[in-house]
RNA sequence: GGUCUCGUAGCUCAGCUGGAUAGAGCAACAGAUUUCUAAUCUGUGGGUCAGGGGUUCGAAUCCCUUCGAGAUCACCA
């Protein structure tokens, strides 16, 4: 039983014991003292008051002197205003980090689908989706840590118009190029080509409209936008030499996204294609309409009425028999339920989608699918720049690959100028500073509250001191190099005779809140809790750090219990980090 | 216009389901290394928590309202 469990039953009992009332558990308000008061947990006595009648101090301290008395572990306390702080014994959480070892594997609870990345296969990849890869990858290796089976999956948005416009840009203007003459990304080749579109495209607006048309009907009938539907209706019907140009500018596509996705450390279970999945939904339209959620308009044309729910009339399903957006969504929804029967599913897509999914899962409730009450959209917010929002077609964007690259010469710079590769050959140097770059760029990102929106500003480089990455792989190397001096003193002392000084104390008390940020950091789909925990950790142990010596402390057992300590630090923050898809390296 | 987010120090962000004197980092300034890595640590200055009202013993947090920023309301995906 957990200790703040156990001080909460005290309560419970002096509450009845000297009140005569019988309150819950969780009635009671137990909070970790705040630094700035003495104690280490603080109940806060106001809801009390009413049965004891009494002043909030009064009762705080009655309160206080039946737990010194029946709790062991409850040395001491103090009141301020109606604030009862305990002090629990050094004692105890020696005692308590003595015994504690961190289970290797939590509870199962359970299957869940992570899907994130979601790219479209008509541009590279920009800071935009290295925030949603980052966040999904994060996110599945968290669930995963805190006892879920998971299963990450990329659904990639491989068809459409867009992708006509990339390839058809390339068709008029590439004059064959390859990744291979041009010696450039495959995706980066693909993405200049709907640029090339966009802009002869705006070119063409522009003279229909100085002919006198007005802007609408100019976009309309621009030719080569009548070019690109005719391209998608070919791809539609199959034709070959369309269905082959699509085919090798996407493979293209892929080898480049798996340049990135490998150097931003993700990977993938499960990937679905929607060339695959976008006829996909049709079935579940009939048994809508035969179950009457959905309804026929004279045009034959597909909705459902939300308005009961506070939202509009949806289109399910046009006149036509084609599908829409939602119409895919709801079949995809179904076959990844039919593949893997997961508890739960989560999609990480931008929150420019909130409607959207609010839309989806509402229609799968209605239709009765048990599963769909475990359905959740992870949304998180757009990076923007100072200058306002990314936009690809502008080439206003930070590219992903760009940005990794900067990331990691930065992380050199500043490397060598602090000397510390001494020793150390090419390729020792070179993977070092791709963890110390990649460290700062994912922290950056992640540190951030996945529901909010963020600015980044290219123009000031991502820092590499303060809160940052390789301020905790810095708290970490400087342990292991501790270690390596120390050879092989043995840790397991007997720490009964250690008189533990505070820092000491409040850094065990950090290290043994590992395994409840975690489970916070998962209910929440939140890595941001994590990269908080590891800096507070970090700082307690820096702290103690600068405060003592450990190697060359006298007294055996104090010596090997603050290398005990240390140790666990290092493994802890490693082993955070590691969640968060950040390496930390031996020595920097 | 309807709906949904958001507004905290000069900048970037924390602040968990209401709790004590609103916290970090960056930037500015002042210090700490004959001693285990100074990418560290200690300190100083900096706030009308957008404005106003309400609920409460207690509000940055909950409710209402005004202002400001953004998203969305497509037979695009």
């Amino acid at each position: 039983m957990y200790l703040d469990n156990y001080l909460k039953q005290g309560i419970v009992d002096a509450v009845e014991e000297l009140y005569g009332v019988k309150m819950t558990e969780e009635s009671i308000k137990l909070e970790v003292t705040n630094p700035d008061f003495k104690g280490d947990y603080t109940f806060v006595c106001f809801p009390v008051v009413r049965f004891s009648k009494k002043k909030p101090e009064d009762t705080a301290d009655e309160i206080g002197k039946y737990l010194k008395e029946n709790i062991d572990q409850v040395d001491d306390f103090n009141v301020v205003k109606g604030f009862l702080n305990l002090e629990i014994s050094h004692s105890y959480w020696l005692e308590y980090f003595k015994a504690h070892q961190f289970r290797n594997k939590l509870d199962n609870k359970g299957k869940v689908m992570v899907e994130y990345s979601s790219p479209n296969t008509n541009k590279p990849l920009h800071l935009g989706h290295i925030r949603n890869n980052l966040l999904g990858y994060g996110v599945a290796r968290i669930l995963e840590a805190s006892g879920y089976d998971v299963v990450k999956s990329n659904l990639i948005n491989d068809r459409g118009i867009h992708i006509c416009k990339s390839m058809l840009a390339w068709k008029k203007f590439g004059n064959g190029e390859t990744p291979e003459s041009s010696n450039l990304k495959g995706d980066h080749l693909v993405g200049k080509y709907y640029v090339e579109f966009d802009k002869h495209y705006k070119a063409e607006i522009k003279d229909l409209m100085n002919a006198g048309m007005d802007e609408t009907t100019a976009e309309k009938s621009a030719p080569l936008m009548l070019e690109a539907q005719e391209m998608l209706r070919k791809w539609e019907s199959g034709d070959q030499a369309t269905i082959d140009l699509w085919k090798m500018m996407n493979n293209w596509v892929y080898k480049g996204f798996d340049v990135t996705y490998k150097a931003l450390g993700v990977s993938f279970d499960k990937f679905y294609y929607e060339s695959q999945t976008y006829l996909l939904g049709k079935d579940l339209i009939e048994e809508g309409l035969s179950k009457g959620v959905f309804y026929k308009k004279p045009d034959n044309s597909v909705w459902i009425d939300l308005k009961s729910d506070g939202l509009d009339e949806k289109l399910v399903l046009r006149g036509d028999g084609t599908s829409v957006y939602i119409t895919q969504d709801i079949g995809t929804a179904q076959l990844k339920y039919d593949e893997y029967k997961c508890d739960k599913s989560i999609y990480v897509v931008g929150n420019e989608q909130d409607y959207h999914f609010k839309v989806l899962f509402l229609i799968l409730q209605k239709l009765g699918k048990s599963w769909a009450d475990g359905l959740y959209h992870l949304s998180y917010g757009m990076v923007d720049l100072p200058s306002g929002k990314m936009k690809s077609r502008e080439g206003t964007v930070v590219d992903a690959d760009d940005l990794m690259d900067e990331m990691i010469e930065a992380a050199k710079v500043k490397t060598e100028e602090l000397g510390k590769t001494d020793g150390m050959n090419e390729e020792e140097k070179n993977e070092l500073y791709r963890m110390l770059g990649m460290g700062a760029l994912k922290f950056f990102i992640l540190k951030v509250d996945p529901q909010k929106r963020m600015l980044f500003n290219p123009e000031e480089s991502i820092d590499l001191q303060g809160d940052t990455g390789p301020f905790v792989q810095y708290t970490h190397a400087r342990i292991r190099s501790m270690f390596r001096a120390a050879k092989a003193e043995d840790i397991n002392g007997d720490y009964d005779a250690v008189e533990a000084r505070e820092s000491e104390i409040n850094l065990i008390k950090r290290l043994l809140d590992f395994e409840s940020e975690l489970l916070k950091a998962a209910s929440a789909y939140s890595p941001a809790i994590l990269i908080a925990y590891a800096l507070n950790l970090a700082k307690a142990f820096n702290r103690l750090y600068n405060d003592v010596s450990i190697l060359k402390e006298d007294n055996v057992h104090l010596r090997r219990f603050r290398l005990k300590l240390s140790g666990m630090t290092a493994e802890t923050l490693k082993t955070t980090l590691d969640l968060i898809g950040i390496q930390c390296p031996e020595r920097m």
